[in-house]
DNA sequence: GCATTTTACTTGAACTCTCATATACATTGG
DNA sequence: CCAATGTATATGAGAGTTCAAGTAAAATGC
């Protein structure tokens, strides 16, 4: 069946368990952080971010969904609780009768402009404040290569 | 009242969004592994290799949690789910009338035996496989010292 | 001793995410 | 043109997480 299983050694173990410590550390505070200072989780802030940085403010769901690393179910989702405060409008689209734009409205985008100061502090603190210009050249270097090699 | 905020600049920026991408993909690639072969979530997993390796496969609920960076009402919740699979079942702690242990069974232990192999494989497969050893090295110094500062 | 506070843990509701399925429109191949 | 297939998105149920209470036993203080 499958080969025998290349265990973790004792180093390899050690890594692993910090990268899973200091992740969920690290996203526990993000998240904490933004529902305490902004009623939003950090996959919400996400989206508000890139429909803020798309042209017009709006994106088609399924490219939006990629640009957040979402499935589209979560997405839809998403959007929708986002819609329900006033951050996110649909809008049909034109060219495609099963399309849908996802619009960030004013509100949105003001309550997007009221969190980033806050979120932004946070990632400081606990990322870029603790580790020096080398050790943040290394981990950018790091997560390309993860990234790109879990991205097909 | 706050001070201006100190926006990422450009390198910072791809550094913080090459972060997200990278460890999103991660946990979503163990995640789907995990949920796929062993029908449990990584979360669990932690919790059963926490116990497994405890002395007599037994931890007090808030040890536990600590171990595995949950909080006591998610831990609390896991264990209700594991003790209904009949992984782990719990036991009231003679010292401490408000303790209860949680105690790995032996179907728990052979449920983790069997999920190990091809969790350590994806582990392989999505970090330590693309990246080479003085990288590895660079993110155990870097989640550690991450870790250390959120850590308290 | 007994009231107060603290500790250990559980519970329920609200929310998010996942997975399977459904819907509606678009495209393709004869 | 139309049946078959593919694409874009939505929806509902089930599962996990969080947050705010709730319970029960231990420790503390006077």
């Amino acid at each position: 069946m499958h080969p025998m299983t290349r265990w973790l050694d004792d180093d390899e173990q050690r890594t692993w368990r910090n990268f899973v410590a200091a992740t969920q550390l690290l996203y526990a505070a993000l998240d904490r952080q933004l529902q305490r200072d902004s009623g939003m989780p950090h996959t919400y802030y996400v989206i508000l971010v890139g429909l803020s940085e798309a042209p017009e403010r709006r994106m088609r769901m399924s490219e939006l969904a990629t640009w957040a690393q979402s499935s589209q179910s979560r997405l839809s989702h998403a959007v929708s609780r986002l819609e329900e405060r006033g951050w996110v409008r649909r809008e049909r689209c034109p060219e495609d009768g099963r399309g849908n734009f996802a619009v960030l409205t004013d509100e949105g985008f003001t309550a997007l402009a009221a969190a980033a100061h806050g979120h932004v502090e946070e990632v400081r603190r606990s990322l870029f404040d603790v580790l020096d210009p080398e050790q943040i050249r290394a981990l950018d270097d790091i997560c390309a290569t993860v990234r790109s090699g879990l991205e097909r």
